[in-house]
DNA sequence: AAAGTTCTTGTAAACGATTTCATTCTTTGT
DNA sequence: ACAAAGAATGAAATCGTTTACAAGAACTTT
């Protein structure tokens, strides 16, 4: 009996109706006459019908699931927007496939290879550093970039980086630094830049000199954070204050210092970008710039379905706003001297 | 021209061949003549086909993805897993959907629902907690468990939990503790339950006592591992060593006492288990078992993927060494007193 | 009571691949 | 030179749904 599973003729046949009616009595309950459909309903449970999803994609022209690429599936800091992306998408009957672009030989490719081959029906982006180029195939599925965004007017949900780093600047000028710091992300991705860009305008906003020695080049990475404080305790003339473009290269940064006898935040604050879950439990705990990462996600995958479902291609964009958290790692700078 | 995807059709009007012969010369090359092989290639670059992989899936009665449920999306431990588990399935042609535990209402409904929906070809599981009846079902996919195991003879990858716990009080008791205690996940979850045994039984083994009231209980969080921090610093006597059930728990603990004006290793020693990536940031360094988390996710799904192509139900179980990794968290007990 | 509407339902044609089976064309062995 | 075996291809069925269209039944409306 339980051999094989049930398929839609099976239903049909029990119920004594046509397939036809058994696949509206499931998708459009309301066109069908109430006697028939408590029938229909009675003979699926009856046979433990479940729709197969697969015939119902082809038949449907889709493919159930949305692709999301991004560089590094193994950071926290993803995971947390996976999991706002999974919380809209799940209930939405969408499947969510995950596709690593560090593990692979040429990130561009694959994502070329994504909107080429029809496997989505949509597309979220959580790398930036991805050339535009291959979006110019025509008939691409509606995609959505997330915290980063390209050129191009693509649909993106993203947070007011600039200010983050002016709310840094703000908070190290107000403690009375003169001396201030930056380590940025890797060089081209958007998220670097335009925190790059935030902090230089903040700085000539406050009247303090920009030292371009004093920004370090990271790739927001623990390791780049610790490389940084190799970087700053060689230094013979330190700034007194560092604004990291991560919380993870804060918290490398943070390890290594503290290593080497520095004491955060007397001899040196510190402030870091995300509010990633674990930089609260440090000591001292690190003063940060909050990005709602389950929010962004949400939001992307809101933004990602209504364009799946109306069928166009472009979108609003959405700015997320921001938090500063004030916590124990940036405090006055060191008085002798 | 380029208005339409190409379908399969296409590609044989293009190359003057019939659809079973394009579709042979995709999938298995050698039975077609080389001539017609080669038509046929330059017709599928010429019109820029892809296989429709839902209609390929349907008709072979697949799904082309397998589910991975996990308690938690956002934790940094299993996301290294899937890092492994995708670079094995991705290259088979597999997606990889996840599914969250924790989001839903009720964990093993959500199991019960993948394992009979038909919706993918297996699964893979991440949650230990999760209860076995619904495994019972005929027609199930093959599944895996990777970390944790359930009683049944479930197929899974894990590590040797018991010895790392050994492995720690040894480390402990080689350098002088004498009060050395546990702080552990959450009561019910096999990890929990196979490393405490552990943990009691190197106890007795190197003969010290064993403390009833120095096993504290956690959940593998961060917060947890805090909270166990003020257990402990209320303590009138408090063990001179922990070992700690999860990395988090042992990140969470560190800040709090340190904090709290305690210093690490000198006051109190501490083994963490996991080997997250953040922990060798940490100051001190932390000393820690390590899970080859990589390795468990590739293992897993070879496992997985030999299960689907074989058509088996069930298969062999493989245990992944660990390693003691001595760090800067744990040093000889203080001399007072 | 005839002519429209409005509701329900069924028939059958897609969706785009894969694969069995039969057919034609080559080889090979004797 | 002829039968037997082998290689390469095509025709058509099939996977399990959804949905356009048609048709019958049940109501209105005049």
């Amino acid at each position: 009996m339980d051999r094989k599973i049930a398929t839609i003729q099976d239903v049909a046949k029990a119920a004594g109706v046509s397939t036809a009616t058994v696949s509206r009595t499931l998708s459009k309950p309301s066109v069908v006459a109430a006697a028939t459909r408590e029938a229909v309903l009675n003979a699926v449970a009856e046979t433990g019908y479940r729709v197969n999803t697969t015939a119902s994609n082809l038949r449907r022209q889709r493919t159930g699931s949305v692709i999301v690429l991004l560089p590094n599936i193994a950071n926290p800091f993803f995971s947390q927007i996976l999991a706002g992306l999974a919380s809209v998408l799940t209930p939405a009957q969408y499947g969510m496939l995950i596709a690593d672009t560090q593990s692979g030989p040429d990130p561009d490719q694959l994502l070329a290879h994504y909107l080429t081959s029809g496997q989505a029906d949509g597309l979220v982006l959580l790398d930036g550093s991805l050339s535009p180029d291959a979006l110019e195939h025509p008939g691409r599925p509606p995609v959505v970039m997330a915290c980063e965004w390209m050129g191009r007017d693509l649909p993106s949900v993203r947070v007011e980086n600039g200010r983050g780093a002016a709310m840094a600047v703000g908070h190290f000028a107000q403690l009375g630094h003169r001396a201030i710091g930056h380590v940025t992300g890797p060089r081209g991705n958007v998220l670097t830049e335009e925190r790059l860009r935030g902090f230089r305008e903040a700085m000539v906003s406050v009247g303090l000199p920009l030292r371009e020695d004093w920004i370090l080049e990271g790739d927001f990475s623990m390791d780049s954070g610790a490389a940084a404080a190799r970087v700053w305790l060689a230094m013979k003339d330190r700034p007194t204050a560092l604004f990291f473009s991560s919380d993870e290269m804060a918290v490398g940064f943070l390890g290594a210092v503290q290593r080497a006898g520095i004491h955060v935040p007397r001899e040196l604050s510190i402030v870091g970008f995300d509010n990633i879950e674990i930089v609260q439990h440090l000591s001292p705990a690190l003063t940060t710039i909050r990005q709602p990462r389950t929010q962004i996600g949400i939001r992307a995958a809101e933004l990602l379905l209504d364009m799946i479902e109306t069928g166009t291609r472009t979108g609003p964009s959405d700015v997320i706003e921001i938090e500063f958290i004030r916590r124990d790692s940036a405090g006055p700078p060191p008085v002798s001297r």
